[in-house]
DNA sequence: ATGAAAGCGCTAACAA
DNA sequence: TTGTTAGCGCTTTCAT
């Protein structure tokens, strides 16, 4: 038998409703100070711990949170969900990671089960561009911020990490080493990283003199090595370029692989630039340079907000963009 | 305003037990079928969601587990998770992931969490070899398995790889290939799977007549690339091999690259094989040889004992090993 | 400052 | 087969 309030209760001395008073920070003002005293003693010595399913029948609140990805097993989601989970357990919720497997449908019913849950808000990494699901319950008020992705008409507050600053790093750094034959092999187009990158793609090469026609940007399906080198193969039956700007990490392996099948080497021939600075890509040969996404403080910060959301009612509404930086490895190099 | 049971009941024009019958599965045949109609119709018609906290109040359960993971971000742990997770939402659990960071006290700290949240079960793949608090939580009758860990003398159901056979493989791999001085650069003592394996490596090798001295064997503190390196410079240091088993995939990374510092080359000098196959080790170069472990299946298995326990009170008792095989790649070649 | 009492939404014994 | 009733553990008005 669990230990109840009204067992904390009884040991002080005391109504439960005033037991439940003093243990409560927000309202134990309202009790004297010594009926604090020994509530508290009797709730320690009784080892109590809140029902919080009761708590939250009566409340309407259930301090937990959703939080809603993609793909777990993508290296970029671990610390963005790390971050976020250490700082919702600081403000006391409980944190609910449902993986939607990328699949709009497993999404919906991800959303319905943290529905049921009655989840107090929502953390969303797997928001496609256009989403109807996470919009409704957008508009119905339900609390909730996008983890790198952003949302197109929906005004729906978001935290990234600095695409198109990072893209121009990428960019900038191959027009020092002399490139200007430079391609872009994008990210999905239904993804808002998939875009955006794409777009800083062009204003960055547009804007540091490298060739910038249509022709250098091809795009993949979906983030993942298979069309990396799929897309790159497609860009290369078109055009020659001595180097490209890959979508992410998986997309700029696929496409040094790619390279490789076709006899080219990396960064001999041609260099390639990564984006996120997943684990182990230093590892690979030639360890990838690539642009580092802050993904801890990316989950972090869209705790925060939502916490602030949920506990203060101040809706977060803008988009939030975290500074990113270039590293450097061996897949970049002079050109030739 | 949600929608209650009361609400559909009063729609189908029945009493909110009635309802209630009607709408659990289990207690339905107690309802006339036409009763049955038009209730679970009512509540269609009012998108009725039962609302898990006053269920859970009222039965004393919550259908949620809690899944403890060392570290979200080593990539071994997301299939895991995800092959539970499916398991367990099929079954009607929503899980609860915990991410303990390694650290004794975290762990303790999300096991309260999840306590105070009232979870039917675990799934603990975070306990080191000796837990008291696991212990503890096992002996008051909390459902719980093990993953990928057992542990010794509490009687702890727990599902995991077969690593005794995969070291086996890898042995008997390197050992047609010619290598007789093998050694093992070990898992840290205080975690099964490093105790198993090394275990495991001492007595495939007095088998398959290999060169097992106690010196063929050195421990890493932690599963990471860093100690890998140094344990097996430690190694090299006293002894000269031309074959190491690894006692995970990051240990042998660590292992190769102490090797390259050392001005020896995997796999012409030192063959070194891995344990997990975790992704893009099939990217390293050279491509890792490794012994492949189910994750995903041991997730899944163990959620269904878990499942079978929480739901039927077969409590599992016995530990389940699931098969591995071995993925031969790059760095392993026949002996010079 | 504290006690009394009602009720959150649901289930389960009991009655009919 | 269905309705009635009580109550899970907690919070929160309303009294006192």
């Amino acid at each position: 038998m669990p230990v109840t309030l009204r067992d904390v209760a009884e040991r002080a001395g005391v109504h439960p409703g005033t037991a439940s008073r003093a243990l409560n920070p927000e309202t134990r003002s309202l009790v004297s100070e010594a009926t604090v005293r020994r509530v508290l003693q009797a709730a320690k010595a009784l080892d109590y711990r809140p029902n919080p399913m009761a708590r939250g029948l009566k409340t309407n609140r259930t301090t937990m949170v959703g939080v809603l990805v993609p793909d777990l097993s993508n290296p970029l989601f671990p610390p963005i969900v790390r971050g976020a989970e250490v700082e919702l357990s600081r403000a006391g919720y409980t944190t609910i990671i449902a993986d939607t497997d990328n699949d709009p449908e497993r999404e919906a019913a991800a959303l319905n089960a943290l529905r049921a849950r009655q989840v107090d808000g929502l953390l969303v990494g797997s928001a496609r561009r256009e989403d109807e699901a996470i919009a409704e319950l957008f508009a119905q008020g339900m609390p909730m911020v996008l983890i790198n992705r952003r949302s197109e008409d929906v005004p729906l507050p978001a935290v990234t990490g600095d695409d198109a600053y990072g893209v121009e790093l990428a960019v900038r750094h191959l027009r020092e080493l002399g490139h200007t034959a430079i391609a872009h092999v994008a990210g999905p187009g239904d993804m808002s990283t998939g875009v955006q990158r794409a777009r800083s793609f062009r204003q960055a090469v547009s804007e540091l003199g490298a060739a910038g026609s249509a022709d250098l940007v091809v795009e993949c399906a979906t983030y993942s090595i298979e069309e990396g080198a799929r897309a790159t193969h497609e860009l290369l039956e078109r055009v020659s370029v001595t180097a490209i700007v890959a979508g992410n990490d998986q997309i700029a392996v696929g496409a040094i692989e790619a390279l490789r099948a076709r006899g080219l080497e990396c960064p001999r021939d041609v260099s390639v630039v990564g984006f996120n600075d997943m684990p182990f890509v230093d590892k690979l040969s030639p360890p990838l340079t690539t642009v580092r996404v802050p993904h801890a403080d990316v989950g972090a910060e869209a705790a925060r907000l939502l916490v602030r959301w949920m506990a203060e009612g101040v809706a977060a509404t803008t988009t939030t963009t975290l500074p990113v930086e270039l590293v450097v490895r061996g897949s970049t190099a002079p050109l030739a």
